[in-house]
DNA sequence: TCCTGACGTTACAGATCGGTAACATGGGCG
DNA sequence: CGCCCATGTTACCGATCTGTAACGTCAGGA
């Protein structure tokens, strides 16, 4: 509560809309969203609690309003993915498996969503039609992606692949950045390597290519 | 807010103290811990805010309470594992999954303690004491599992099934009951199966019992 | 120039929060 | 009986919360 007016000092942006957003997003993180009230996050974001409500009607739609932001930054991991490693969907896959390690492993860390989602139980609240869209989004792109890459069982590689990493995150929450959490890149490969072989088993004889 | 006086119609407890342990389970998993006042706590466990304070000094230490007692509900879970199959660790492992995931379909569901861990963001408060202790207890328990059960990684599947449990937790949390989580039983058989495989190549010609 | 619209400032409403003080009550036990 | 201790009751404190009203200020465009 006492530093989190230098918080704002990292947010340099023109128009008090995205300052606030950006803030919120901190602020929300440090604390939780039920435990920083409106007139901190205006205060931080060096404006004040009028501006505020003028732009979000309430503190429920400026948490949906940051959850869609925050969601939104998905799309560019997705498209350097596929830049990165045009038309080879399997060096992709790997590729997924250290980046979401990265991300996960900073100060980010648990995704603000899923976060979200904890915080606010109330089944209607408005955060939660954010929050599965996108967690429903993201892994049909992940099933895409392994099913481009050749695996046979592609749902349930991805939905393996989805919950480990959903699970280590929620572990580096609870028991800090050293549990078996560390350790997420190393299982998922296990995991990428034991559906590839039993893919390449039930596909023998048959062509591999099936994406691409 | 208003049915909350009849979640404590479900308590009959002859002492204040456990009435409201209980109750303050049941409000905290359905309110969350923030969204739940002492007062609200005292009345629906059929008592008052005096008493509850005469307990538990404040808040913050009736939370840690109630996850203590959530925490020791874990051992007969354990020891009804080795009385069902006594002797046959690998039956125990299978069973373990097929428990831990009735257990996380109940409307308990989202483990009590990782809620917590979300809800509590500052790494002081003595709630998270709890959850950690408890997260490691939870995780050298199932090591020792399969390492009994025979299998040569055993840390490693350990990990693997726990960070499971954990993502298909959060992710019935977020998305509902008919998400990836509906599918964590398959998930773990299949990885149970990929190291007990795994394990016997490399152990090919040793004895495989090291346990039991 | 003037006007409009975004933004800042102050004050306030109504509710709820965690926590405490003072006192009444009532049952068990010597 | 008389005492004690757990519990119930009421009132209160100061702080904080979401949200609103009224009124300045000021830049930029027609």
């Amino acid at each position: 509560m006492d530093n989190d007016e230098l918080v704002s000092e990292c947010v340099k942006s023109a128009r008090p809309r995205e300052r606030i957003i950006d803030t919120a997003q901190l602020l929300f993180r440090k604390h939780g969203i039920r435990g920083v009230g409106v007139d901190a996050i205006a205060e931080a974001a060096g404006t004040n609690k009028m501006t505020l409500y003028r732009h979000f009607g309430s503190k429920d739609e400026l948490i949906a309003e940051c959850l869609r932001e925050t969601a939104r930054g998905a799309d560019p991991f997705w498209r350097d993915l596929e830049d990165n490693f045009p038309g080879d969907p399997l060096a992709q896959l790997h590729e997924w498996v250290r980046a979401v390690a990265t991300y996960a492993s900073m100060e980010a860390g648990g995704c603000d969503l899923v976060t979200a989602a904890f915080e606010l139980p109330e089944p209607d609240h408005p955060a939660r039609l954010v929050v599965e869209a996108f967690k429903h989004d993201q892994r049909q792109r992940l099933i895409a992606l392994c099913r481009k890459a050749g695996i046979k069982e592609a749902e349930k590689l991805a939905d393996t692949l989805g919950l480990l990493l959903e699970g280590a995150r929620v572990n580096r929450r609870s028991v800090g950045p050293d549990g078996p959490s560390a350790r997420f890149v190393m299982l998922a490969e296990a995991v990428i390597a034991s559906f590839s072989a039993a893919g390449k088993v039930e596909t023998k004889g048959k062509k591999v290519a099936e994406g691409v």
